[in-house]
DNA sequence: TTGGTCAGAGTTGTTGACAATCTGCAAAGC
DNA sequence: GCTTTGCAGATTGTCAACAACTCTGACCAA
């Protein structure tokens, strides 16, 4: 039993007036989609799942309708995958479809980077810095899960600060299917933490400085890096995921 | 009336093994996105205009669930708008946007050379110095719209050299918006076609060289030269398209 | 003329029913 | 024993009807 309910009112509704209001600006589809895409993101669900129409009706409380077009948004999203007269599966990132999706990503951070340097504002790199402090908090207790927050964060504050929707909205696919393949790899790649956090201080200061060509080296060496990091992790024998079918 | 069915038989059918086998493998939603997104792409329909559902999917010969279903897909491709209790709408592309799009494109196609001067094989090689060779042809005559099927194909090809697929979805869908932009001004740009094929032969050269610099730097400046001709085109009094509301 | 409001028509949103297909399993045939 | 056939149940694909909403234009009052 996936999610809650959409609409369904007894326990504890947020206020029927933001109810209504929320369903008068967005469709059932809409939310369903944004529901099963958040958990999806999350983990919630893992990748390989089969999507059950009924179940998934059921639980959001609505009919088949608007979640066979919900799903037909998250296909073309890249985050399940659909086969005809058997069913609509979260989709597996393999190792090989990471990689090509990371030398993707280096080249939209890149950009990212050289935008951002020209385009930043104050306030923004205020805000980066201090999500470094937090990181840099993090080194010492090596909660993976709340430092990949954090680095999502990052990123993604970075990815706005870069002021063109078109990449921003490139570059969350990609790291929407990243991490669908990171997933499962989560909690055995904590030792890189420290190295992580002082790549993104250089980030920062190079962004700040307005230093594009340092700025654009910097991110896409990163990602790189990031990408090796992650399949050294891989590679460690460690505890597997559980793994639902 | 925008389409013609998609399955009925009367007029000349293809086959009825190979309808069948059409229906097998693709839903009515499948095959509904596709033809709308030919359609789109095409310019058979132009931007902006509102797409009816019960319009829509009697000529497709369907009912209006997989209309709708396709529409959420090509929403999620960018392909259209979906504006809720008031309509889809095929997504008009802003000079501005196109702007935005045309930085994307151009670090994708840098990935492309890049990639594609590694990867590419000899058949490749020969089928592009094939279309350029058309295009060169396409000098004197001037006739905008075939050179532009070239010059699709062209960079389609080398896209497909580079053996990155997501990499290739991205892109595809970076051209696909761009089209749309494009389609309403495509007749008055034919002047810079001489340039715009010694750009061309200059990068199959690199590639076809193996020179992943050069290739990632000619294809890079390539997109930003494409972008200042079209916007020179645009900025020149010219016969304005016919526009379909 | 201006502005408001209110039917009516047309369009979209949602649902439940029906048809087609797949899956698993057990019986029949080789 | 192994494959094949034929069910029964579950699931997906499609459709048509109903509900909710938007838009238009007529009508009326200031």
């Amino acid at each position: 039993m996936p999610g809650k309910a959409l609409l369904t009112d007894p326990p504890k509704r947020p206020s029927a007036t933001a109810t209504i209001e929320m369903l008068r600006e967005n469709s059932l589809a809409t939310l369903a989609q944004r529901e099963l895409e958040r958990q999806i993101i999350s983990g919630e669900i893992a990748a390989g799942t089969k999507l059950n129409e009924a179940d998934i009706a059921g639980a959001l409380g609505v009919s088949r309708g608007p979640v066979r077009e919900a799903f037909r948004a998250l296909d073309q999203a890249g985050l399940v995958r659909v086969e005809k007269n058997r069913g609509v599966f979260v989709r597996q990132v393999t190792l090989q479809e990471a990689n090509e999706i990371y030398e993707v990503r280096a080249v939209l951070e890149g950009l990212i980077g050289r935008l951002a340097a020209k385009r930043i504002d104050a306030e923004e790199v205020e805000q980066l810095r201090g999500i470094v402090k937090k990181m840099a908090a993090h080194d010492r207790t090596r909660k993976a899960e709340s430092y990949f927050a954090l680095n999502v964060e990052f990123h993604e504050l970075l990815a706005r600060a870069a002021r063109n929707q078109a990449l921003l909205n490139h570059y969350r696919r990609v790291v929407n299917e990243l991490d669908l393949y990171r997933r499962e790899t989560i909690s055995r790649s904590t030792d890189n933490i420290p190295v992580s956090t002082r790549e993104h201080e250089a980030i920062v200061n190079a962004v700040s400085q307005g230093d594009e060509k340092l700025a654009e080296r910097l991110l896409t060496e990163h990602v790189l890096q990031s990408r090796e990091r992650l399949h050294n992790a891989l590679a460690k024998p460690a505890a597997r995921a559980a793994r639902a079918e």
